[in-house]
RNA sequence: GUGGAAUUAGCUCAGCUGGCUAGAGCACGGGGUUGUGGUCCUCGGGGUCGCGGGUUCGAGUCCCGUAUUCCACCCCA
C-alpha cells in the first residue's frame, strides 16, 4: 500500500495560486533593488556550519539545519543570507568596485517551531551596501525598504520604520545611571520590554538585578516608544540627559529621512536594538501600524562582520526582509492583487470538425517573429491557449475563454470558415469582428498591441 | 525543546450523548438548444474520516500514542 506523505513541518507548496503571489512580492523587490542600483548575488543554499558559528556563537546551532557529508564536514543549510554574502565579499573585496551594492533574494532555512509570520523555509529578500561607511547608505536602505513596500501597495498609514543608534544609544544611557558595562544587560532588558506587562518587567528589572536609577530610565524608554504626546514627553525628558552631540547626530539623521522622503515613515526609536547580534551603530525594523504582526523588515550596520570572516576591514550596513509576514500584512490589509495568474492574450474556439486551422493559428500566434535577416524581433510570441473539451457548445467555450481571463477570442465557426474568415471577439467588450484566415494573425496582434 | 487547541472530499464545513452504504456548498470534469460569456439544468470523478494502536458485537464519534497545523513560551540573525 502507498504511503502517504506530509510535505516537512514548517514548509509550504507553492501551487499555481501561491506561487503567482511569491512571484508579485519577489518582482517588486526585484525592480525596487534594481531602480536603487543594487545588483543581484546568490550563493549556496549550504554553508559550513562554522560560518555561522563565528557570526552568532554556538547556540545557533541549535536553531540550524546541519549535517556531515561524506568527507565529515559540518555543513549547515543558511538560516540568512548576510554570511554568504560577507564571505563572498571578503573573498574579492580586493577587485570589487565601491561601494559594493547587492541584493538578494535567497530561500532560507532555520530549525525553529513554526508559528505566526515564522516557518522553517522562507523567502527573504536583502539589500547591502558595504564599502559606504557614511550616513547617505544607512539612508539608502531605509530608502529602498520603503520603496518596496510602497511599490507593493503599502503607505506611512500602514508600515512604519523604526531607527536607533546602537553607540548614540550607549552614548546616551552612560550620560545616565548606567555603566559601561551594563549596556549588554541593558539592550538584553530593552529587547524583551515591550512585549512584558508591569508585573513581568518588574520580575526582569529583578532578575538583572537593576539600580532604581536605571528602572527609571527604563519606564521612561518604554513609555517613549508610544504614541502620541505621552510618548514625545517622555522621549524629551530623556534626551535632555544626553550628552548634545548625540542629539544633533540624531536630528541630523532625522532630517536626512526626510530629506529622503522618508519623513512620514520613519521615527527615532530608543527600544529597538535589533536582538544582541552583529550590528555596531544604526539599526532599524519597518513594522505594520496595527502592530500584531512580527517586524516586516529589519537591519542595520555591521562594520566588522566581513573582518571577523578574514576580510579587508569594510563598513557594511543591510537588511532584510522576509516572504512570510509581508504576505500576512498585504493579505490583512486587502492588497494582494486578485488576478496574478498570467492571463492568455489569445484564447482560440473551434467549433470545425477538423482541429488543424486552429492548431495552426496557434502556433503562428505563440511563435516570435522576426525580420528577414532574423536581426530583429518584429512580433513577440503571444500567450495563446485554446480548450481540450471535445464540446463544440459556444456558449461553453467562449465561459472557458472568460474564465482564463483572455483578452481576444478568436473562434472558427463552419459558416464563416467555409467564407475564408475567423471570428474575432473582444471578451472585455464583447465586439466581434471578422477577418481573412490569412491575416487573423497580424489582425490579433494588432489587437492585442492595442489593448495593452 | 515545552504547553494549549485543532485535524472529516481540492477548499469551507455538517455528522447530537458510539449503530450508514459518511454528507452539503463551492471547486473540478462530462453532457444539455448542430452557433456566443462567470447564470441555469443534469450527470460524474474524487474520502485508508491525519496516521498507528486500544476499548466495544460495532469507532468519524470514546481512550492512548504519534504527525501536522494554529496559538503561546524559548529564540529571533
Amino acid at each position: 500500500m502507498a504511503t502517504r506523505f506530509q510535505g516537512p513541518k514548517g514548509t509550504r507548496d507553492f501551487y499555481p495560486d501561491a506561487m503567482a503571489v511569491r512571484r508579485y512580492i519577489e518582482d517588486a523587490w526585484r525592480t525596487v533593488s534594481t531602480r536603487f542600483g543594487f545588483l543581484e548575488v546568490d550563493g549556496p543554499t549550504f554553508e559550513p556550519l562554522e560560518l555561522y558559528k563565528i557570526k552568532s556563537g554556538d547556540e545557533i546551532v541549535s536553531q540550524l539545519f546541519h549535517f556531515q557529508d561524506r568527507a565529515d564536514r559540518a555543513l549547515a543549510l543558511r538560516p540568512e543570507f548576510t554570511p554568504s554574502l560577507a564571505r563572498m565579499v571578503a573573498e574579492k573585496a580586493g577587485s570589487l568596485p565601491r561601494p559594493i551594492k547587492w541584493f538578494s533574494i535567497p530561500r532560507c532555512y532555520r530549525a525553529e517551531q513554526p508559528q505566526k509570520g515564522r516557518l522553517r523555509e522562507f523567502i527573504q529578500w536583502n539589500a547591502d551596501v558595504l564599502g559606504d561607511a557614511t550616513t547617505a547608505a544607512d539612508v539608502e536602505l531605509v530608502a529602498v525598504c520603503v520603496a518596496a513596500l510602497e511599490e507593493l501597495g503599502l503607505t506611512a498609514r500602514e508600515v512604519r520604520v523604526g531607527w536607533n543608534h546602537r553607540e548614540l544609544l550607549t552614548r546616551g544611557l552612560c550620560a545616565g545611571p548606567f555603566i559601561a558595562e551594563r549596556m549588554p544587560v541593558a539592550y538584553e532588558i530593552l529587547d524583551k520590554l515591550h512585549k512584558l506587562d508591569a508585573a513581568g518587567q518588574n520580575a526582569l528589572f529583578e532578575a538583572r538585578e537593576c539600580t532604581p536609577g536605571e528602572v527609571a530610565v527604563f519606564d521612561l524608554l518604554t513609555a517613549s516608544a508610544k504614541p502620541g504626546e505621552q510618548g514625545r514627553q517622555a522621549m524629551e525628558e530623556l534626551l535632555a540627559s544626553w550628552p548634545d552631540d548625540v542629539r544633533s547626530e540624531i536630528a541630523q539623521r532625522q532630517s536626512e529621512f526626510a530629506n529622503a522622503g522618508l519623513g512620514d515613515y520613519c521615527a527615532f526609536d530608543m527600544t529597538i536594538v535589533r536582538g544582541l547580534a552583529y550590528y555596531t551603530g544604526f539599526v532599524f525594523e519597518a513594522f505594520d501600524v496595527g502592530g500584531a504582526n512580527r517586524a516586516l523588515a529589519g537591519g542595520g550596520r555591521y562594520d566588522k562582520l566581513v573582518e571577523l570572516l578574514g576580510g579587508p576591514e569594510i563598513p557594511a550596513t543591510g537588511f532584510g526582509m522576509g516572504d512570510v509576514v509581508l504576505e500576512l500584512v498585504l493579505r490583512e490589509k486587502n492588497l494582494l492583487p486578485k488576478n496574478l495568474l498570467p492571463q492568455p492574450d489569445v484564447f482560440v474556439v473551434n467549433i470545425l470538425p477538423d482541429p488543424l486551422p486552429a492548431q495552426r493559428l496557434l502556433a503562428h500566434l505563440r511563435k516570435t517573429h522576426w525580420n528577414a535577416d532574423h536581426t530583429a524581433v518584429t512580433g513577440r510570441g503571444l500567450h495563446a491557449v485554446t480548450s481540450t473539451r471535445a464540446t463544440k457548445n459556444v456558449g461553453k467555450l467562449l465561459q472557458e475563454a472568460a474564465g482564463s481571463g483572455a483578452r481576444v477570442a478568436a473562434i472558427f465557426l463552419p459558416d464563416e470558415y467555409a467564407r475564408g474568415v475567423v471570428k474575432i471577439k473582444n471578451m472585455a467588450d464583447r465586439s466581434e469582428t471578422e477577418a481573412p484566415a490569412a491575416e487573423a494573425v497580424a489582425m490579433l496582434r494588432q489587437l492585442i498591441g492595442a489593448l495593452r
